[in-house]
Parts: C-alpha cells; structure tokens; sequence
RNA sequence: GGUCCGUUCGUCUAGGGGUUAGGACACCAGAUUUUCAUUCUGGUAACACGGGUUCGAUUCCCGUACGGACUACCA
C-alpha cells in the first residue's frame, strides 16, 4: 500500500459532534497504524455559518482525547493552507477546467426559478424534482442560452453558479470498504453546484480537489456522504483522476438512544448526557454546553468507548490503550449497521480506567476538584481518600461528592438508618467507644478497629450489631467506605467529637 | 415520494450451512463485605418476516416489512 494519507475534515459550524470525534479517530487509527499521516483540513466554505472560535475548539478537542495531527490546520505542512476559505482560486481553476471540457455549464437561474422548475415538476408528477439532464434545458444557463448571451449577462454582473454536468445513462460505481460495490445510476444525480455565486466551492468540488490535491487514500467519513460518494467518483472522472481516487469507508451512524436518527444535542440534553469533547459556549446562541471532559469523563474512556461504536476486534479483549487501539484497528471489521449511543457503557469505561489508576494519580484529581470547591487537603490525606473511594466511583468528582463528611462534620442524620439500628445497644457500645478513644495516645484504622472490638467484647454487644449507628454517628449515613479509613482520615479528635454529637442528637429513649 | 444503506439478547457486538448461537454493558439472584460500592458465581434475554437453494438455513439468493441516511448556491 501506498503511503496512508488521511484526513479529517469538519467544518467550523460549532463545536465538534462526538460522532465527529469517533470519525477522526478511526482516521487516526489507520494512520498511525500504517504510519500514515493525518490530515486536518478545515471545510469552511459556507461563510454564513461560520461560527468564531469553533476551529479552535475542534483542535483543542482532538488534542484532549488524544489525537495528534500530522499536517494541516495549525500545523501547517506541504499543501497549505488547509482552510478551504483560504483555497478560493485552486477550486475555480477547476471548475473552470470542468467547463472547458464540458463537464460543467454556468447557470443564471434564480432561487424563484428554481422554486419554480421544481413546482412544475412536482406538479406533473415527477418522481425527482431535481436539475438534471432533462430539466436543464429548461433553464437558463450556458447550455440554452447562446454564447453571446452567456457573456453578456456575466459582463452584466448576474450572479451565476457552476454547476456539473451529469451524464444521462450511465451507471456510477464505487467500491466503498466497508459496504462493498454500491451502485447508483446517473439519472438519479442531479446538476449539483460546484461554484456558487460567492464565488466559493461546494463540499462537493473541493472535497474532491484537496483530496486529490492533499494525496489523500482513504476517505474515512459518515454515512451521510454515501449518497453523494458517486457524485465525487463522477468528479474524479471528470477531473481525470480516477486512477488516484482514495478509496472510501463510509461509517456507521451513531444513533440517538433511542434508535430512531442520527445523534443529535436534541437528544443528548434530554438524556443528560454530553455530546461534545469539551465545554462549549455557543456565542451565536449563548448556549452552554458541558463537555465530556468537564463531566469527569477520561479521555483514554472515551476513546476506547468511542472506537467499540461500530468496531470491534473480534477478541474479547475490551479494554484498548490507544496504542493498543492502533495495534488492533482495521477498517474491515467496521460493522454496517448504525450503532445507537448508550451512555451507560461510556461510564463504565470511566469507571474501568478510573479503577486502574494509582492513588496518586487519583489524588490529583481529588486536590484540583477539592480547591475548585474551596476546600484544603494535604496529599497525604487526598491519596488516603482515592484509596477508600476508588472502587465507588465512576467520576473523579464522585470522591468529593461522595465524601464530603471527610470534611464536614454531618449536622443532619440519616433518619431511616436512625430509626432501624440507633437503640440502647448502639449508645451503650457507642459512648464507651467513645471514651476509649479519647484517651487513644496513637490513632490510626488499626488502632480504631482493635479498640472497638475490645469494646464490644466487654460489653457483650456483637460489632456488627451496632456498626451502621456508629457509621451514622460518624458519617450521618448508613453507607459508605470503610470506616475505620474514614475514622483514620477524619482524626482522633474529630471523631470523639463527633460521636459526643450524635449521642447528644440522637438521643433516644434509651431505657 | 425517489435513491442509497442497513436489520443477531433491552444496548454494543462475535459467529457462521449442522453451535447448548459466544462475550460485554444493563438488569435480576446468590456469595463476600459490619453497610453501600467493588469483586466473584449464576440467571433472564436475540438470529425481523415470507419464499427459495439445500439432506439441513440464523448463515447463501430473492422478495416483504421495519429502520436510517440523503434528496440546498449546508457540510
């Protein structure tokens, strides 16, 4: 195989779709697998959307979740620029090369003729209202119309577009690498607009142009291009590249929940869960938006989660390092059908990669969201506290969320847990434990373990029968990490003080 | 409507002419845990339908149904 060389092209509309971070990576994958290059092109011909600072979040995305681009946008690289804006003049070249062979015509028709032509043919039953061979001479462009009319109307300024001259009878093949041989007869493609009157590019024309230009192999984009996939390789033909045409790999939607559509923010916000990489604030709406990173999902999770959304190895190995991802990609196991987009898999990846990380690395974490929040804790105690809650969580925030008590003293008591396990038992065990403690020379987990047993033992009260009230003493709960961690990370002196408030506030009819 | 694409447990999927149709998430149950969580064990649960081809189809072929994408001077 030829050198790899792929690209991921979104246009800078808002900020980058996970379906679009999914479509970038598998490029990613191939590329490096292959030792290929990756390419980031920016596709932002459409001026009246454009959205300020969306290129930049795209970039800074890509390079949170991990995905490194070789050539392009911010980068720079041997076919500069990469900002199709920036590429006015290569597309008309083009398009002009398109009309001198007679691939292509200009067209003077206005959006009301349009609207027309298509009326009309809806009205006489037309299956497609579309511009295309036959219509195309109804209309007005350098087809009918003379050459001197041709020429005039331009010296006159009309606004005109370039559109492409599909063929009547002709069967359009392309060999995509994921659905195999897909045909589509021309007669089903319509006159699409290469130029318009902006003088800027369709998607069509220089997606074509920059991929052939770029050196690109392989087209590794959405399903939603499969209908237009033809339409490019009549592009290529027309432009005489056919034999250096990439080869295409159409990929599977991700679907909403529910299954019925494509992914959108729609559904994401109903469902509560993010659907961009990184937070974004939309400055044409003023909309926010909380991104998976801000939600307290891992990059390496996403990725992994994200890479089993329509690919699979075929192992039943789950858990892949990018590296690993790299290792095992191939785009022959993409699957076909669209894949619907279930959060709750996503957070257990989450969970997985929070699970293998060390205390340390966990307590930074917990020190970042602990001072966001305006709380002090040492290293010591943050690394003391990712060890007890690390199994529990599923975000980095759920070691605070989860633990407050660790730095509040409860005020209120759970008051089911109360009701069920606070009785003379519990303030007989309680208050002598409380008095054995206090008088603790060293404190620790063990240390508080030992005592309570030798408690318990003296008073002739199992453990187990009061331990939830003298969690709830503690924690205000009647669930949560080991206890005598949490005896240990609280300290000696707190824990006696707390014990003396739940006697005092619990008191119950003791007698 | 037209064109194109698709269809294995609720979800992501493996598999493939003869299998107890496998795994993971989720769910349920049991064990462990002083609790919850983790972990472990077990369980419920799927080849859309109809024809063909075949000794035999979930697998191959053809239809049907259903779903989706596209159908702009948007990408």
């Amino acid at each position: 195989m030829k050198d790899v060389r792929v690209r991921f092209a979104p246009s800078p509309t808002g900020a980058l779709h996970i379906g679009g971070v999914r479509t970038a990576l598998y490029n990613y994958l191939l590329a490096r697998q292959t030792g290929g290059t990756m390419i980031l092109r920016i596709e932002d011909t459409d001026q009246t959307r454009y959205v300020p600072g969306a290129e930049e979040y795209i970039v800074r995305s890509l390079a949170w979740v991990g995905i490194t681009i070789d050539e392009g946008v911010g980068v720079g690289g041997p076919h500069a620029p990469y900002r199709q804006s920036e590429r006015k003049e290569i597309y008309a070249k083009y398009a002009k090369q398109l009309i001198d062979n007679g691939h292509a015509y200009y067209a003077f028709d206005t959006e009301d003729e349009l609207e027309q032509m298509r009326e009309r043919l809806k009205a006489a039953g037309v299956d497609q209202q579309q511009y295309n061979s036959i219509t195309r001479m109804q209309m007005r462009n350098s087809l009918t119309l003379s050459e001197q009319e041709v020429k005039t109307l331009m010296e006159a300024g009309t606004p005109y577009v370039i559109r492409l001259k599909v063929p009547r009878k002709e069967e359009v093949r392309l060999n995509d690498l994921i659905r195999g041989w897909v045909m589509v007869h021309s007669s089903q493609i319509d006159d699409k607009v290469l130029m318009k009157s902006d003088g800027m590019p369709t998607y069509h024309l220089a997606n074509v142009v920059d991929d052939y230009l770029m050196k690109i192999t392989h087209v590794i984009r959405g399903e939603e291009w499969l209908p237009s996939a033809p339409l490019h390789v009549l592009l290529y033909k027309f432009l005489d590249w056919e034999e250096v045409m990439p080869q295409f790999a159409h990929l599977p939607l991700l679907l909403k929940p529910s299954g019925d559509g494509k992914l959108s923010k729609r559904d994401a916000d109903q469902m509560g869960f993010p659907i961009f990489p990184l937070d974004w604030n939309d400055p044409t709406t003023n909309e926010k938006a909380v991104g998976y990173r801000e939600s307290g999902y891992l990059p390496d999770a996403l990725v992994n989660f994200l890479a089993f959304l329509g690919w699979n190895p075929g192992t039943t190995q789950e858990i892949f390092s990018m590296d690993e991802l790299i290792k095992a990609f191939s785009i022959e196991r993409i699957g076909k059908a669209g894949a619907r987009f279930d959060i709750q898999k996503a957070q257990w990846f989450n969970q997985q990669y929070l699970k293998s990380k060390s205390n340390e690395e966990l307590a930074i974490y917990l020190i970042d969201i602990l001072n966001a929040a305006g709380v002090d804790c040492s290293q010591e105690k943050a690394i003391k506290i990712s060890s007890i809650m690390k199994d529990r969580i599923t975000f980095p925030k759920d070691m605070w969320e989860q633990a407050k008590f660790l730095f509040f003293t409860p005020t209120t008591f759970d008051q089911s847990v109360a009701d069920k396990k606070w009785n003379a038992d519990a303030v007989t065990v309680i208050s002598a434990y409380r008095d054995s403690l206090s008088k603790l020379a060293h404190f620790d987990a063990n240390i508080a373990k030992e005592t309570l047993e030798t408690v318990t033992a003296s008073v002739g009260i199992g453990a187990g029968k009061i331990l939830q009230a003298l969690r709830l003493s503690i924690t205000g709960a009647g669930a949560g990490p080991d206890l005598m961690m949490v005896m240990e990370i609280i300290g000696q002196q707190e824990v006696v003080k707390r014990l003396d408030f739940a006697l005092q506030t619990l008191k119950v009819k003791v007698a």
